[in-house]
DNA sequence: CATAACTGTTACTAACATAGTCACAGTATA
DNA sequence: TATACTGTGACTATGTTAGTAACAGTTATG
């Protein structure tokens, strides 16, 4: 534990979303599959719905769905959409006058940090839910 | 804290070192910028000693310094030195026999991380501890 | 209308990774 | 011989996270 692994986790339910096409998924029975409770799933599902990437219903008959066909969707929307870690984390503390390497690392890291994130994000943008779903059923 | 920042952490340390061409740092010269125990900082020397990126010399008259000029070090060479953390972690759990998503998607979950993996990778390599340097003395 | 079964959300707990500290043996210099 | 480093192991404190429990709100159904 102790390590974020939501966006794997809404990646998990969202490919289970797209395997069952029908409209009567509820998060007892997603979080059967994910191994979870339900109300875990149902935080993850109330970000991914928030995104607009899946669609909800309340009531006696609530149920998930997705809100988009399956090729429609990509890695980015899904990682965004549960706001997951950056590609990695800049240290915060307090600047040291005096020295030079101190004051100025963190912009310097920062821009190194935006070109990394960059390149991850147009990786995650190019792999669509639909490839994940015919990944999984080889 | 609980978030791992050592990359970072060792980014700033070589960029330390790089800037200061003599070879009389210490780990408490270095803890005194970065902020933190000279402890410390001596274990992420330890890792970047290990990976061939700097040297140290033990005794009194002990330090450290880059083992190769700064434009020879890329940011993909200290990120693997400290091991960091992956684009993105998938969850453990135990499969739900019934269930081909449970089943199946760790798998398809692998392959997206590989290539996602990748692309970061090959940014992090473009980028040389040089240039981390250049940019900090503007 | 009453019941049942779901969602959405808040509050809480337990587990765990990480930074940070302390301590000390080993080593080189003066 | 004293001093001042490194290198490493053991420990602690803290913050993030998964996971749980509880409950109000909502809708289908008899």
């Amino acid at each position: 534990m102790a390590v974020n692994t939501q966006f794997a986790i809404a990646v998990h339910v969202m490919a289970a979303l797209g395997y069952r096409c029908d409209k009567d998924t509820t998060s007892g029975l997603l979080a059967l599959s994910v191994n979870t409770s339900p109300s875990f799933v149902r935080r993850v599902l109330s970000k991914l719905s928030k995104a607009g990437l899946v669609e909800t219903t309340t009531g006696k008959a609530g149920a998930c769905w997705l809100a988009k066909e399956a090729k429609n969707i990509s890695l980015l929307d899904i990682y965004r959409a549960v706001d997951a870690p950056k590609a990695f984390s800049i240290h915060t503390y307090p600047e040291q006058k005096p020295c030079a390497v101190s004051c100025n690392i963190k912009a310097a890291l920062e821009k190194a940090l935006t070109k990394t994130q960059k390149a991850m994000e147009a990786r995650l943008d190019e792999i669509t839910l639909a490839s994940i779903i015919s990944d999984m059923k080889k």
